[in-house]
DNA sequence: TAAATAGTGTCTATGAGACATTATGTA
DNA sequence: TACATAATGTCTCATAGACACTATTTA
């Protein structure tokens, strides 16, 4: 019973999925997904942790970052027999968005060249390992369509961000560019119906500065 | 390590799940959802069951039904410790369609005190073992969202079906009344984009008879 | 002929997409 | 002043909701 993750980030306008080196058979040399093993007890009172902690747990310890920080949230659970080569594993497979802000500590933190942030375009051609290239695509297709149609953009850009700073990562993470004008639309009608405010200052660009502005709820 | 099924049906008019009455400790008399364990191997070689072909089996198994008839969808995993009292146990749970002219064979092959089919509403505070009430929240809230974006209505009506048939397929599921007219508006772009296709003859009923269709692809 | 229900048409509001235009800062 | 980009406005089209109306069958 393991825990795998897909953690996203925006890295140089990119979307990126951490991966870690393989240092041990099957796959050694391989890039993989993170994750681990869940900590399961078999008596009635120390039942082991919950899936959802192994997955957070696994976050903390690949990335150092705090759980809490960082959107979390089942994926699908991954269970064919042999795609572990050695024994029966199933996997819950999480994706996690980190944000961008955030992403540099993990590079500092981590040994690089164990752990390293991919481009999603060009993901597929890497030959991970396991069944781990499948588990992104889902992953991936997941996280663009929930982008459509719920909050988690907002779990991509910083805590205070600009109408065209948000809308640069709806056009990085669907690969397609967005209209100026109809995106701030939407973003207005987010406005009016209270989901976002307006944070004090403006971000000051090479051009006009924008008015910067702050998710509420959370 | 556990799957468990919500399988939903529609009989007399009402959306409802099949359940099953525990003969055994914990929870012996309650109702629960039907599942079974997966079966694993450890060696490389004999790894077990697919947790898909579990499910199906299971399937088969509670209603005698061919699982290549009836839509079978993996839901999402729980895996709270203490949810089972006796030792840990982590449950994919996959969600079910039958076909209304399917579900009667299931009354009539399976133990009738055994296996019941329970309308979902009020099924709340049936008091399900271990944590099915909340799967099975889970699921009605799944069903619902895909029936307005998916083709899944389709999977709860017989082979062929009538406009209004099917449109009383969604106010049942959705507990909300459909408009008629904008309902066959919505059925009609569905008919021109080669989804469904008429079939032959009309269904009889007690006034204006209605043209009958069936689902194209599959 | 009355009742019931299948099936059609219309009006309005909303949101998406494409695109033109204005406003306001920096270099 | 030139340039870049933030911000606004407009036109068109597709769809949803509400609802009036017509058509066709059975009792």
């Amino acid at each position: 019973m393991a825990v795998d993750l897909v953690i996203f980030t925006i890295i140089d306008a990119q979307l990126r999925v951490l991966l870690v080196r393989r240092g041990e058979a099957p796959f050694k040399g391989a890039w993989a997904l993170p994750g681990g093993f869940v900590r399961v007890g078999e008596s009635p009172r120390a039942q082991g942790e919950d899936l959802d902690a192994a997955a957070r747990r696994e976050l903390h310890e690949e990335t150092g970052l705090d759980p809490e920080r960082v959107h979390i949230e089942q994926l699908a659970t991954f269970g064919k027999a042999g795609r572990d080569p050695r024994t029966r594993v199933i996997s819950v497979a999480y994706f996690a968005l980190v944000r961008p802000d955030l992403a540099p500590i993990v590079k500092a933190g981590g040994d690089a060249a164990h752990a390293q942030w991919f481009p999603v375009e060009g993901l597929g051609e890497l030959g991970l390992a396991f069944d781990h290239g499948e588990i992104f695509e889902v992953a991936l297709a997941r996280v663009r369509a929930k982008l459509e149609y719920s909050d988690i953009a907002f779990d991509l850009v910083p805590l205070t961000f600009t109408i065209p700073e948000l809308r640069h990562v709806h056009a990085i993470v669907l690969a397609k560019e967005m209209d100026p004008g109809n995106f701030r639309r939407r973003f207005n009608r987010m406005l009016e119906d209270g989901f976002i405010e307006q944070a004090p200052g403006k971000r000051i660009t090479a051009s006009k500065p924008a008015t910067v502005y702050r998710f509420k709820r959370r």
